[in-house]
DNA sequence: CCGCTCGACGTTGCATGTAATCTAGCGCGC
DNA sequence: GCGCGCTAGATTACATGCAACGTCGAGCGG
């Protein structure tokens, strides 16, 4: 139809990965909503190519489990799941800060000590959405630091499937001044250039997510909400 | 044609897949070679769809790189991805230990001696071939002890783009009593039950892995032959 | 009333048609 | 001789046709 409308010259299953993956995350497509291709070629406007190409990298990100010749789900992440996350991600991100203490400029250094600054406000301010987005910034500019792709790439996926697992818990206020203060030790860290100090900042502070996420209440379904 | 010759029920897409994998990590198709969908698809002997299908899911492992509107060429990975992917991997490895030693029962410690044994005769008769196959092994059977899936799948898709990029410098005898020796230490750390200790084996033989490519001469084109 | 079979529907997986894009090779002008 | 544009072929990305399969519910028999 509309040959340049919209969207910038781009892939059609690029941008239907895109929505799809906007949808799933923000829970307009909760957990295990169904994810057929015809509804979803519909539902995006385009064929069923590039919507069953997207359900598959979807798919492949842990967003969606398909069993073969029946389809794909939207993943509905159980706290086993969820443990096994997290453990991935302790020993990544001490790797990002070991690496990021290593390759980390004074100019660096600062940058991240500003966005620490507007996070101790939005906390002081009481502001969840706030946080959370601080949150996913500055552990993105320090894996962006650590300068190695395919940790940055596995450390997004991993972020992503957090992300879906734990929609409501996130919002929720409880260790929003903790956060604070290991992402200080983590600057300070990345500051002195002690790979193993750094090191250890980046897992105590996921280690203790994860201590958290074991303390806390599940639903009778195991899962967290 | 055959409806049921062949291979065992299952997707045409899944079969391509593997060949294909095969054909990349035996060299049959070297680093570099370009992978279109119509040349694939006439050589597996299946349509464009499933062809098709295949060379993502190879692209989605690191085995080739895609250019959106270019096609995709066998990855041919250089000396700083390998130093990444080796940085993972240490990180991975040592929590693959980790868990393993907080997880592995008496019988699973006697396989890995088992297996500790046959490596020992291999390296003593110089058999490389049998040396990379039962190394492979041992480092199946850790990742699996850890029982983490996530962890699991993450540390073979490494695994695979290691084979591919030093498909050579694995057969070199080098360091073939060493990694043996790293093995034992990996396993009476698992026996241990010390997760501590256990974690350190396991990054520190990775780690020696990836200061031994270090410094090993490149070719002028910054790869490993 | 309950279980079972059968059939209609929807979906997946594969095959194939087609427009837009990229690449390579050739010839032309400078 | 050298660089440049242009055309021809190949290739990607998308659209769509179609058979096999799985699911679910209605209707039948026990």
């Amino acid at each position: 139809m509309t040959t340049e409308t919209s969207k910038r010259e781009q892939g059609l299953a690029e941008r239907a990965y895109l929505a799809l993956r906007e949808a799933i995350l923000g829970h307009e497509l909760a957990p295990g909503t169904r994810l057929s291709v015809p509804n979803v070629a519909e539902w995006l406007g385009v064929s069923r190519s590039p919507a069953r190409e997207a359900i598959a990298r979807i798919a492949y990100e842990g967003l969606a489990h398909v069993e073969p010749n029946k389809g794909a789900v939207v993943a509905d992440l159980d706290a086993e799941s969820l443990v096994e996350i997290y453990e991935v991600r302790e020993a990544l991100e001490g790797l990002a800060c070991r690496l990021a203490s290593q390759r980390a400029h004074d100019g660096d250094i600062a940058a991240l000590r500003d966005l620490l600054a507007q996070h101790v406000a939005a906390v002081e301010a009481g502001d969840v959405e706030r946080h959370y987005d601080l949150d996913m910034r500055f552990h993105a500019r320090v894996r962006e630091l650590a300068g190695n792709s395919r940790l940055t790439a596995q450390l997004e996926v991993l972020q992503q499937q957090i992300r879906l697992a734990m929609y409501t818990t996130h919002r929720s206020p409880g260790g929003m001044p903790l956060a604070v203060t290991e992402h200080r030790r983590i600057v300070d860290a990345l500051e002195s250039g002690d790979p193993v100090l750094a090191e250890a900042a980046g897992r105590s502070h996921i280690a203790r997510l994860l201590r958290d996420l074991s303390a806390a209440e599940k639903d009778p379904t195991g899962r967290y909400r």
